[in-house]
DNA sequence: TCAAAATTGTGTATATATTACACTATAATG
DNA sequence: CATTATAGTGTAATATATACACAATTTTGA
């Protein structure tokens, strides 16, 4: 089966950058190319869009495929820029839609399938040579992310709460917002902000380990968002 | 000549809004559609991705051939989002790459060409039934623009002085700003911003018209950006 | 020519948000 | 029981944002 056209067309795919916190480092998911171009290189998990199918669907779908990543249901792709130099896939002509995500560090069991031949988590300081320009699309979504969770730009720094579990220490909190802001934060001017910003309830639990026990906090959800 | 591939492939468009300030109101450059689908409705302008082009160049093609505006030299495209909804165009899928630009009121003598059968200006708050779904692309492009233009996210408001003449008057700066942003400002509150953000120098001439005359400023160019 | 209309220009006080900063408390470890 | 590790706590200074009203200068038109 093949398809003709009157003028030539390029091909589209959607990227997905997959972003976690593992041992307090981000990490982004990347999956080991199983053909050729740029065979056994790492790259960004993505692939070719279906003529049925939604520009975020193929994101998904493409994730599910090449990690095995499925519980995206309810964590948003943020679609952030697309990517389209003339030269960037030597297969010919490639417009990618790149989209990104966040997800807590349970549901993080992935494993290679199709045509990646392994899909690992990678931290992102430490990243291994990637195929295409996708360090460059790596680069452009680290500063999205960044944005993302900085109260003073985005307005939906709530997402950090998917990536904590229900109960909560605020150092847990500062943790995440650090590593993904990439930036320290002071710990009394942090905890002063992140209560006023979202209202939390003791749980009587505390965490047990080296140093003295922290508080665990809830959000308190009788308010809205 | 046609063109026949394995897969299936969408077309890749790109589409430019083009934003100005006339008569002291925000404006978008339309076209007339020539052709159908949706002949003689109005659109946003832009067309099919050349093999050979980037996706700003394709805009910037795309628009210098249906509008006549040429002068996007220095004028930066900023691309802000992708549209490919299955639905979104009859003739097939169609992957549309939205940019946006802001222009002077000077080089905006544009007519109508190619495939457009005419382009015009339209106060942004009176705009007429758009085909496809450019009513959508429009409403999140002028969103975009808002933000750019907004310090406290954006820091690249700077972008007002390509639409202000070399000497401009107070007012002038901050009527754009409130067209821009989309909401009005207090004027001492802006002035002593404005004035605190980009250092003026006082040109010495003033202007004429009903009420008192107002002092014309040139940006102090013995700083930075 | 003068009253009205239109527009420019000017300062202060208050509230809010951001930043800086250092020590005590409580547990685990050896 | 001393050391190490982490949690927890408040205040002052600074910067930023907001609110607010009237005098000055010109054109316009009665």
């Amino acid at each position: 089966m093949t398809y003709t056209y009157r003028h030539p067309r390029p091909s589209v795919t959607t990227d997905v950058l997959v972003f976690s916190i593992r041992e307090r480092r981000l990490h982004v998911l990347l999956i080991q190319r199983g053909v050729d171009p740029f065979a056994g290189q790492w790259a960004i998990p993505g692939g070719f869009l279906r003529m049925d199918e939604d520009l975020a669907d193929c994101a998904a779908r493409e994730l599910k495929e090449e990690t095995g990543l499925d519980e995206l249901a309810g964590l948003p792709l943020t679609q952030f820029r697309t990517y389209g130099a003339v030269d960037r896939d030597p297969r010919g002509r490639v417009i990618s839609v790149a989209f990104l995500t966040l997800v807590p560090s349970d549901h993080l069991t992935v494993r290679g399938m199709s045509d990646a031949s392994a899909a690992a988590w990678f931290a992102f300081d430490t990243l291994p040579p990637l195929a295409f320009d996708h360090a460059q699309i790596l680069e452009d979504g680290r500063a999205h992310l960044a944005d993302l969770v900085n109260p003073s730009i985005s307005d939906s720094a709530s997402v950090v709460f998917d990536l904590l579990p229900e109960a909560f220490s605020l150092s847990d909190a500062q943790n995440v917002f650090e590593i993904l802001r990439g930036e320290a934060l002071d710990k009394r001017n942090f905890r002063k902000w992140f209560d006023a910003t979202w209202p939390l309830v003791e749980t009587g639990e505390t965490t047990t380990g080296p140093g003295r026990p922290a508080a665990l906090y809830r959000r308190d959800t009788t308010g809205r968002d």
